[in-house]
DNA sequence: AAGTTTAGAGACATAGGTGTCTATTCTCCT
DNA sequence: AGGAGAATAGACACCTATGTCTCTAAACTT
Protein backbone atom coordinates (compact mmCIF):
# COMPACT_ATOMS: atom_id res chain seq x y z
CA UNK A 1 0.00 0.00 0.00
CA UNK A 2 2.50 2.30 0.57
CA UNK A 3 4.96 1.84 -2.11
CA UNK A 4 2.66 2.51 -5.01
CA UNK A 5 5.23 1.30 -7.89
CA UNK A 6 4.70 0.98 -11.36
CA UNK A 7 2.04 -2.03 -11.69
CA UNK A 8 2.86 -3.23 -15.03
CA UNK A 9 0.75 -6.39 -14.50
CA UNK A 10 2.78 -8.18 -17.53
CA UNK A 11 6.76 -8.13 -18.04
CA UNK A 12 9.52 -8.45 -15.92
CA UNK A 13 8.58 -6.71 -12.88
CA UNK A 14 10.81 -8.28 -10.46
CA UNK A 15 14.89 -7.57 -10.22
CA UNK A 16 17.13 -8.35 -7.29
CA UNK A 17 17.05 -4.33 -6.59
CA UNK A 18 13.14 -4.66 -6.10
CA UNK A 19 13.55 -7.39 -3.54
CA UNK A 20 16.10 -5.95 -1.62
CA UNK A 21 14.40 -3.00 -1.23
CA UNK A 22 11.69 -4.89 -0.04
CA UNK A 23 13.51 -6.71 2.44
CA UNK A 24 15.23 -3.33 3.99
CA UNK A 25 11.78 -1.68 3.84
CA UNK A 26 10.39 -4.70 5.92
CA UNK A 27 13.38 -4.67 8.47
CA UNK A 28 13.02 -1.17 9.17
CA UNK A 29 9.38 -1.37 9.63
CA UNK A 30 8.91 -4.47 11.75
CA UNK A 31 12.28 -6.07 11.99
CA UNK A 32 14.52 -9.00 10.58
CA UNK A 33 11.36 -11.25 11.54
CA UNK A 34 9.75 -9.87 8.77
CA UNK A 35 12.43 -10.32 6.23
CA UNK A 36 10.19 -13.42 4.41
CA UNK A 37 9.53 -14.05 1.36
CA UNK A 38 6.27 -14.88 1.34
CA UNK A 39 4.89 -11.73 3.01
CA UNK A 40 7.47 -9.82 0.49
CA UNK A 41 6.58 -11.73 -2.52
CA UNK A 42 2.85 -10.39 -1.19
CA UNK A 43 4.11 -6.99 -0.93
CA UNK A 44 5.87 -6.39 -4.57
CA UNK A 45 2.93 -8.29 -6.35
CA UNK A 46 4.99 -11.22 -7.89
CA UNK A 47 5.09 -14.92 -7.15
CA UNK A 48 6.99 -16.36 -3.81
CA UNK A 49 9.25 -18.38 -5.85
CA UNK A 50 10.26 -15.86 -8.27
CA UNK A 51 12.45 -15.00 -5.95
CA UNK A 52 14.73 -17.82 -6.09
CA UNK A 53 15.44 -16.73 -9.43
CA UNK A 54 17.80 -13.44 -7.72
CA UNK A 55 18.61 -14.74 -4.54
CA UNK A 56 20.09 -17.93 -3.42
CA UNK A 57 17.86 -18.28 -0.35
CA UNK A 58 16.87 -16.14 2.33
CA UNK A 59 20.02 -16.04 4.11
CA UNK A 60 21.94 -14.55 0.24
CA UNK A 61 18.93 -11.55 1.25
CA UNK A 62 19.79 -11.46 4.06
CA UNK A 63 23.79 -11.06 3.61
CA UNK A 64 23.18 -8.08 1.03
CA UNK A 65 21.33 -6.25 3.67
CA UNK A 66 24.13 -6.18 5.43
CA UNK A 67 26.71 -5.17 2.76
CA UNK A 68 24.18 -2.53 1.69
CA UNK A 69 24.09 -1.43 5.57
CA UNK A 70 28.00 -1.30 5.72
CA UNK A 71 28.36 0.56 2.77
CA UNK A 72 24.85 3.12 3.44
CA UNK A 73 26.15 4.03 6.77
CA UNK A 74 29.79 3.17 7.89
CA UNK A 75 30.63 4.56 4.57
CA UNK A 76 28.43 7.83 5.18
CA UNK A 77 29.94 7.99 8.70
CA UNK A 78 33.50 7.25 7.94
CA UNK A 79 33.49 9.64 4.79
CA UNK A 80 31.74 12.35 6.45
CA UNK A 81 34.75 12.19 8.81
CA UNK A 82 37.41 12.27 6.19
CA UNK A 83 35.48 15.39 4.92
CA UNK A 84 37.70 18.40 4.73
CA UNK A 85 37.41 21.14 7.49
CA UNK A 86 39.11 24.29 8.80
CA UNK A 87 38.94 23.39 12.40
CA UNK A 88 37.85 21.05 14.68
CA UNK A 89 34.58 22.52 15.00
CA UNK A 90 33.74 22.71 11.54
CA UNK A 91 34.78 19.32 11.40
CA UNK A 92 32.21 17.91 14.22
CA UNK A 93 29.59 19.86 12.81
CA UNK A 94 29.94 17.66 9.27
CA UNK A 95 29.98 14.98 11.39
CA UNK A 96 26.86 15.70 13.23
CA UNK A 97 25.26 16.80 9.51
CA UNK A 98 25.79 13.06 8.61
CA UNK A 99 23.05 11.76 11.34
CA UNK A 100 20.82 14.38 9.86
CA UNK A 101 17.59 13.87 7.93
CA UNK A 102 19.56 13.62 4.23
CA UNK A 103 23.11 13.21 5.66
CA UNK A 104 23.39 10.03 4.47
CA UNK A 105 23.42 7.56 7.39
CA UNK A 106 19.93 6.14 7.90
CA UNK A 107 19.44 5.95 11.27
CA UNK A 108 16.27 3.49 11.31
CA UNK A 109 18.28 1.46 9.12
CA UNK A 110 20.80 1.44 11.88
CA UNK A 111 18.40 0.83 14.66
CA UNK A 112 17.16 -2.20 12.83
CA UNK A 113 20.31 -3.70 11.80
CA UNK A 114 21.35 -3.15 15.74
CA UNK A 115 18.10 -5.27 16.52
CA UNK A 116 18.93 -8.11 14.41
CA UNK A 117 22.33 -8.25 15.91
CA UNK A 118 20.43 -9.23 18.92
CA UNK A 119 19.28 -12.40 17.78
CA UNK A 120 22.58 -13.59 15.67
CA UNK A 121 25.62 -13.88 16.78
CA UNK A 122 27.33 -13.35 12.99
CA UNK A 123 25.74 -10.16 12.94
CA UNK A 124 26.60 -8.44 16.56
CA UNK A 125 30.04 -9.45 14.94
CA UNK A 126 29.65 -6.90 11.98
CA UNK A 127 28.21 -4.69 13.83
CA UNK A 128 30.50 -4.52 16.80
CA UNK A 129 33.12 -4.55 13.62
CA UNK A 130 31.42 -1.28 12.35
CA UNK A 131 31.49 0.05 15.88
CA UNK A 132 34.96 -0.14 15.85
CA UNK A 133 35.41 1.23 12.37
CA UNK A 134 32.82 4.17 12.80
CA UNK A 135 34.92 4.81 16.35
CA UNK A 136 38.51 4.45 14.83
CA UNK A 137 37.27 7.23 12.05
CA UNK A 138 35.77 9.49 14.89
CA UNK A 139 39.28 9.17 16.90
CA UNK A 140 41.34 10.13 13.72
CA UNK A 141 39.17 13.13 13.23
CA UNK A 142 40.35 14.22 16.70
CA UNK A 143 43.76 12.97 16.51
CA UNK A 144 44.00 15.19 13.57
CA UNK A 145 43.25 18.34 15.08
CA UNK A 146 45.62 17.38 17.67
CA UNK A 147 44.07 15.99 20.08
CA UNK A 148 46.23 12.98 22.24
CA UNK A 149 45.29 9.65 21.98
CA UNK A 150 42.86 9.02 25.41
CA UNK A 151 41.24 12.16 24.79
CA UNK A 152 40.47 11.89 21.17
CA UNK A 153 38.84 8.52 22.45
CA UNK A 154 37.01 9.52 25.13
CA UNK A 155 35.72 12.15 22.61
CA UNK A 156 35.05 9.86 20.04
CA UNK A 157 32.94 7.46 22.57
CA UNK A 158 31.30 10.67 23.68
CA UNK A 159 29.71 11.72 20.19
CA UNK A 160 29.46 7.83 18.97
CA UNK A 161 27.45 6.76 22.45
CA UNK A 162 25.02 9.92 22.40
CA UNK A 163 24.15 9.37 18.54
CA UNK A 164 23.59 5.86 19.28
CA UNK A 165 21.69 6.46 22.33
CA UNK A 166 19.59 9.14 20.21
CA UNK A 167 19.07 6.35 17.56
CA UNK A 168 18.26 3.49 20.12
CA UNK A 169 15.29 5.69 22.02
CA UNK A 170 14.00 6.61 18.37
CA UNK A 171 13.91 10.51 19.23
CA UNK A 172 11.37 12.26 16.67
CA UNK A 173 12.59 15.87 16.90
CA UNK A 174 12.22 18.96 14.83
CA UNK A 175 15.28 20.59 12.81
CA UNK A 176 14.54 23.85 14.93
CA UNK A 177 14.64 22.18 17.92
CA UNK A 178 18.14 20.14 17.00
CA UNK A 179 19.88 22.92 14.93
CA UNK A 180 19.51 25.33 18.80
CA UNK A 181 21.14 22.20 20.58
CA UNK A 182 24.07 22.03 18.32
CA UNK A 183 26.77 24.46 19.08
CA UNK A 184 26.13 23.15 22.95
CA UNK A 185 27.22 19.64 21.32
CA UNK A 186 29.47 21.27 19.51
CA UNK A 187 31.18 22.92 22.65
CA UNK A 188 30.78 19.32 24.91
CA UNK A 189 32.74 17.57 22.34
CA UNK A 190 35.56 19.64 21.00
CA UNK A 191 35.74 22.12 24.22
CA UNK A 192 35.21 24.94 21.73
CA UNK A 193 32.07 26.38 20.90
CA UNK A 194 31.48 26.94 16.64
CA UNK A 195 32.10 30.79 15.31
CA UNK A 196 28.94 32.23 14.26
CA UNK A 197 30.11 31.77 10.68
CA UNK A 198 30.79 27.97 11.08
CA UNK A 199 26.94 27.65 12.74
CA UNK A 200 25.17 29.87 9.69
CA UNK A 201 27.52 27.41 6.95
CA UNK A 202 25.67 24.09 8.66
CA UNK A 203 22.13 25.91 9.06
CA UNK A 204 22.67 26.84 5.58
CA UNK A 205 23.07 22.91 4.35
CA UNK A 206 19.91 22.00 5.80
CA UNK A 207 17.40 25.20 5.57
CA UNK B 1 21.37 -26.55 28.62
CA UNK B 2 22.13 -23.04 30.34
CA UNK B 3 19.64 -23.72 33.66
CA UNK B 4 20.86 -27.57 34.73
CA UNK B 5 17.61 -27.07 37.11
CA UNK B 6 15.92 -30.03 39.03
CA UNK B 7 15.10 -32.52 37.17
CA UNK B 8 12.47 -34.55 38.57
CA UNK B 9 11.23 -36.28 36.18
CA UNK B 10 7.74 -36.33 37.67
CA UNK B 11 5.49 -34.10 40.35
CA UNK B 12 4.88 -30.57 39.74
CA UNK B 13 7.95 -29.30 37.11
CA UNK B 14 6.23 -26.38 35.88
CA UNK B 15 5.15 -22.83 37.42
CA UNK B 16 3.78 -19.29 36.31
CA UNK B 17 7.15 -17.96 37.49
CA UNK B 18 9.12 -20.90 35.62
CA UNK B 19 7.39 -20.20 32.00
CA UNK B 20 7.68 -16.52 32.45
CA UNK B 21 11.80 -17.34 33.46
CA UNK B 22 11.90 -19.61 30.61
CA UNK B 23 10.04 -16.57 28.39
CA UNK B 24 12.67 -13.69 29.68
CA UNK B 25 15.74 -16.03 29.43
CA UNK B 26 14.30 -16.07 25.29
CA UNK B 27 13.73 -12.92 24.80
CA UNK B 28 17.26 -11.64 26.23
CA UNK B 29 19.03 -14.26 24.48
CA UNK B 30 17.54 -14.49 20.99
CA UNK B 31 15.07 -11.57 20.79
CA UNK B 32 10.98 -11.80 21.18
CA UNK B 33 10.70 -13.58 18.01
CA UNK B 34 12.48 -16.68 20.36
CA UNK B 35 9.19 -16.17 22.47
CA UNK B 36 7.51 -19.32 21.19
CA UNK B 37 5.65 -21.53 24.00
CA UNK B 38 6.89 -25.06 21.55
CA UNK B 39 10.85 -23.94 22.05
CA UNK B 40 10.00 -22.96 25.51
CA UNK B 41 8.29 -26.19 26.28
CA UNK B 42 11.19 -28.29 25.32
CA UNK B 43 13.88 -26.00 27.21
CA UNK B 44 11.79 -26.69 30.22
CA UNK B 45 11.20 -29.82 29.78
CA UNK B 46 7.15 -29.79 29.87
CA UNK B 47 4.68 -30.66 27.38
CA UNK B 48 3.81 -27.43 24.97
CA UNK B 49 0.64 -27.85 26.10
CA UNK B 50 0.83 -27.10 29.85
CA UNK B 51 1.87 -23.95 29.18
CA UNK B 52 -2.11 -23.18 28.37
CA UNK B 53 -2.39 -24.03 32.41
CA UNK B 54 -0.71 -20.57 33.17
CA UNK B 55 -1.26 -18.22 30.41
CA UNK B 56 -4.05 -17.64 28.29
CA UNK B 57 -2.41 -17.66 25.59
CA UNK B 58 0.98 -16.66 23.75
CA UNK B 59 0.09 -12.95 24.64
CA UNK B 60 -0.53 -13.31 27.97
CA UNK B 61 3.04 -14.30 28.62
CA UNK B 62 4.26 -11.66 26.38
CA UNK B 63 2.05 -8.91 28.65
CA UNK B 64 3.76 -10.31 31.55
CA UNK B 65 7.27 -9.79 30.47
CA UNK B 66 6.38 -6.14 30.31
CA UNK B 67 5.31 -5.72 33.51
CA UNK B 68 8.31 -7.55 34.83
CA UNK B 69 10.75 -5.56 32.82
CA UNK B 70 8.72 -2.05 34.16
CA UNK B 71 8.71 -2.97 37.35
CA UNK B 72 12.67 -4.18 37.52
CA UNK B 73 13.97 -1.62 35.38
CA UNK B 74 12.36 1.19 35.52
CA UNK B 75 11.63 0.54 38.98
CA UNK B 76 15.16 0.16 40.04
CA UNK B 77 16.36 3.21 37.99
CA UNK B 78 13.68 5.28 39.58
CA UNK B 79 14.35 3.81 43.41
CA UNK B 80 18.27 5.00 42.52
CA UNK B 81 17.24 8.44 41.78
CA UNK B 82 15.01 9.12 45.20
CA UNK B 83 17.55 7.17 47.29
CA UNK B 84 19.35 9.39 49.74
CA UNK B 85 22.63 11.17 49.13
CA UNK B 86 24.26 14.12 50.61
CA UNK B 87 25.63 15.85 47.85
CA UNK B 88 24.50 15.38 43.92
CA UNK B 89 28.35 13.37 42.63
CA UNK B 90 26.92 11.11 45.49
CA UNK B 91 23.23 10.79 44.22
CA UNK B 92 25.36 10.54 40.65
CA UNK B 93 27.09 7.84 41.79
CA UNK B 94 23.65 6.00 43.03
CA UNK B 95 22.55 6.30 39.68
CA UNK B 96 25.96 5.31 38.23
CA UNK B 97 25.89 1.73 40.26
CA UNK B 98 22.18 0.96 39.46
CA UNK B 99 22.97 0.15 36.00
CA UNK B 100 26.32 -1.98 37.18
CA UNK B 101 26.25 -5.88 37.50
CA UNK B 102 23.86 -6.25 40.15
CA UNK B 103 22.56 -3.00 40.11
CA UNK B 104 19.34 -3.90 39.78
CA UNK B 105 18.63 -2.57 36.44
CA UNK B 106 18.89 -5.43 33.91
CA UNK B 107 20.28 -4.01 30.53
CA UNK B 108 20.84 -7.19 28.57
CA UNK B 109 16.74 -7.27 29.39
CA UNK B 110 16.34 -3.51 28.20
CA UNK B 111 17.73 -3.72 25.20
CA UNK B 112 15.78 -7.11 24.31
CA UNK B 113 12.93 -4.85 24.60
CA UNK B 114 13.82 -2.09 23.01
CA UNK B 115 14.88 -4.72 20.08
CA UNK B 116 10.70 -5.73 20.69
CA UNK B 117 9.21 -2.13 20.21
CA UNK B 118 11.02 -2.30 17.23
CA UNK B 119 8.55 -4.27 15.69
CA UNK B 120 5.08 -3.71 17.82
CA UNK B 121 3.86 -0.28 18.38
CA UNK B 122 1.74 -1.09 21.34
CA UNK B 123 5.73 -2.07 22.58
CA UNK B 124 7.12 0.77 21.38
CA UNK B 125 4.35 3.41 23.02
CA UNK B 126 5.60 1.93 26.81
CA UNK B 127 9.19 2.08 26.00
CA UNK B 128 8.96 5.89 25.13
CA UNK B 129 6.92 5.87 28.25
CA UNK B 130 9.56 3.97 30.63
CA UNK B 131 12.20 6.71 28.97
CA UNK B 132 9.81 9.65 30.22
CA UNK B 133 9.61 8.03 33.29
CA UNK B 134 13.32 7.69 33.84
CA UNK B 135 13.97 10.83 32.49
CA UNK B 136 11.53 12.91 35.07
CA UNK B 137 13.28 10.81 37.93
CA UNK B 138 16.85 11.62 36.92
CA UNK B 139 15.67 15.65 36.16
CA UNK B 140 14.40 15.38 39.50
CA UNK B 141 17.30 14.20 41.13
CA UNK B 142 19.30 17.50 39.42
CA UNK B 143 16.60 19.82 40.03
CA UNK B 144 16.82 18.73 44.14
CA UNK B 145 20.57 19.94 43.99
CA UNK B 146 19.96 23.29 42.72
CA UNK B 147 20.15 22.72 38.97
CA UNK B 148 17.24 24.52 36.73
CA UNK B 149 14.78 23.23 34.62
CA UNK B 150 17.00 23.24 30.97
CA UNK B 151 19.97 22.43 32.76
CA UNK B 152 18.57 19.35 34.96
CA UNK B 153 16.87 18.44 31.71
CA UNK B 154 20.04 18.61 29.49
CA UNK B 155 22.17 16.91 32.08
CA UNK B 156 19.72 14.14 32.42
CA UNK B 157 19.52 13.54 28.67
CA UNK B 158 23.09 13.18 28.97
CA UNK B 159 23.38 10.51 31.81
CA UNK B 160 20.48 8.71 29.75
CA UNK B 161 21.35 8.95 26.64
CA UNK B 162 25.14 7.81 27.08
CA UNK B 163 23.68 4.96 29.62
CA UNK B 164 20.96 3.82 26.51
CA UNK B 165 23.96 3.99 23.79
CA UNK B 166 26.46 1.71 26.28
CA UNK B 167 23.50 -0.75 26.11
CA UNK B 168 22.78 -0.74 22.60
CA UNK B 169 26.00 -1.22 21.47
CA UNK B 170 26.36 -3.96 24.27
CA UNK B 171 30.20 -2.60 25.40
CA UNK B 172 31.22 -5.15 27.78
CA UNK B 173 34.00 -3.82 30.19
CA UNK B 174 35.36 -5.01 33.11
CA UNK B 175 34.65 -3.36 36.73
CA UNK B 176 38.09 -1.83 36.76
CA UNK B 177 37.82 -0.29 33.14
CA UNK B 178 34.61 0.88 34.27
CA UNK B 179 35.37 2.02 37.83
CA UNK B 180 38.24 3.91 36.44
CA UNK B 181 36.09 6.32 34.27
CA UNK B 182 33.51 7.02 36.49
CA UNK B 183 34.80 9.97 38.50
CA UNK B 184 35.55 12.12 35.08
CA UNK B 185 31.98 10.72 34.53
CA UNK B 186 30.59 12.35 37.55
CA UNK B 187 32.60 15.32 36.80
CA UNK B 188 30.76 15.74 33.23
CA UNK B 189 27.26 14.93 34.54
CA UNK B 190 27.51 17.36 37.79
CA UNK B 191 30.48 19.62 36.62
CA UNK B 192 32.09 18.31 39.48
CA UNK B 193 34.75 15.69 40.57
CA UNK B 194 33.60 13.23 43.26
CA UNK B 195 35.31 13.48 46.27
CA UNK B 196 38.14 10.48 47.02
CA UNK B 197 35.62 9.64 50.12
CA UNK B 198 32.81 9.41 47.74
CA UNK B 199 34.83 7.21 45.29
CA UNK B 200 36.00 4.80 48.14
CA UNK B 201 32.30 4.51 49.42
CA UNK B 202 31.05 3.76 45.79
CA UNK B 203 33.82 1.15 45.06
CA UNK B 204 33.55 -0.52 48.06
CA UNK B 205 29.81 -1.35 47.24
CA UNK B 206 31.04 -3.81 44.39
CA UNK B 207 33.69 -5.12 45.56
C1' DA C 1 -9.32 -43.79 51.18
C1' DA C 2 -12.18 -41.05 48.14
C1' DG C 3 -12.97 -37.00 45.83
C1' DT C 4 -11.52 -32.60 43.98
C1' DT C 5 -8.35 -29.66 42.06
C1' DT C 6 -4.19 -28.81 39.69
C1' DA C 7 -0.90 -30.14 36.29
C1' DG C 8 0.87 -32.52 32.25
C1' DA C 9 0.63 -35.16 27.75
C1' DG C 10 -1.25 -36.65 23.31
C1' DA C 11 -3.94 -36.05 19.27
C1' DC C 12 -6.01 -32.99 16.13
C1' DA C 13 -7.00 -29.01 13.16
C1' DT C 14 -5.07 -24.96 11.27
C1' DA C 15 -1.86 -21.60 9.62
C1' DG C 16 2.24 -19.79 7.55
C1' DG C 17 6.74 -20.27 6.50
C1' DT C 18 10.66 -22.76 3.61
C1' DG C 19 12.77 -24.67 -0.64
C1' DT C 20 12.46 -27.70 -5.13
C1' DC C 21 10.63 -29.13 -9.42
C1' DT C 22 7.99 -28.43 -13.42
C1' DA C 23 5.53 -25.80 -16.48
C1' DT C 24 4.69 -21.38 -18.71
C1' DT C 25 5.30 -16.81 -20.42
C1' DC C 26 8.02 -12.86 -21.65
C1' DT C 27 12.17 -10.45 -23.97
C1' DC C 28 15.87 -10.20 -26.65
C1' DC C 29 18.84 -11.63 -30.29
C1' DT C 30 19.80 -13.17 -34.97
C1' DA D 1 9.77 -15.41 -37.18
C1' DG D 2 11.86 -18.46 -34.21
C1' DG D 3 14.87 -19.97 -30.64
C1' DA D 4 17.51 -19.10 -26.34
C1' DG D 5 17.46 -17.47 -22.09
C1' DA D 6 15.31 -14.81 -18.28
C1' DA D 7 11.48 -14.32 -15.26
C1' DT D 8 7.16 -15.85 -13.22
C1' DA D 9 3.77 -19.09 -11.48
C1' DG D 10 1.86 -23.43 -9.62
C1' DA D 11 2.12 -27.72 -7.24
C1' DC D 12 4.37 -30.37 -3.93
C1' DA D 13 6.72 -31.94 0.31
C1' DC D 14 8.12 -30.49 4.63
C1' DC D 15 8.58 -28.16 9.02
C1' DT D 16 7.29 -25.41 12.97
C1' DA D 17 4.33 -22.80 15.21
C1' DT D 18 -0.52 -21.95 17.32
C1' DG D 19 -4.66 -23.20 20.14
C1' DT D 20 -8.43 -26.73 21.60
C1' DC D 21 -10.07 -31.02 23.29
C1' DT D 22 -9.64 -35.21 25.75
C1' DC D 23 -7.41 -38.26 28.82
C1' DT D 24 -4.32 -39.34 32.55
C1' DA D 25 -1.66 -38.49 36.73
C1' DA D 26 -0.12 -36.05 40.90
C1' DA D 27 -1.26 -33.41 45.03
C1' DC D 28 -4.14 -31.54 48.16
C1' DT D 29 -8.67 -31.99 51.13
C1' DT D 30 -11.55 -33.94 54.52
Amino acid sequence: MTDARDITETGWRGSREGWLDAAKSALIESGIGAVKIQPLAERIGLSRTSFYWFFKDRAAVLDALLEDWEATNTGALVSACDAYAETVQEAVLNLIAVFLDDGGFEARFDFAIRGWAHQSDAVRARVAQADETRLAAIRALFARYGYDGDEADVRARTIYLVQIGYISMQVEEDLETRLARFPHYVQTYTGQPPTANEMARFASRFR
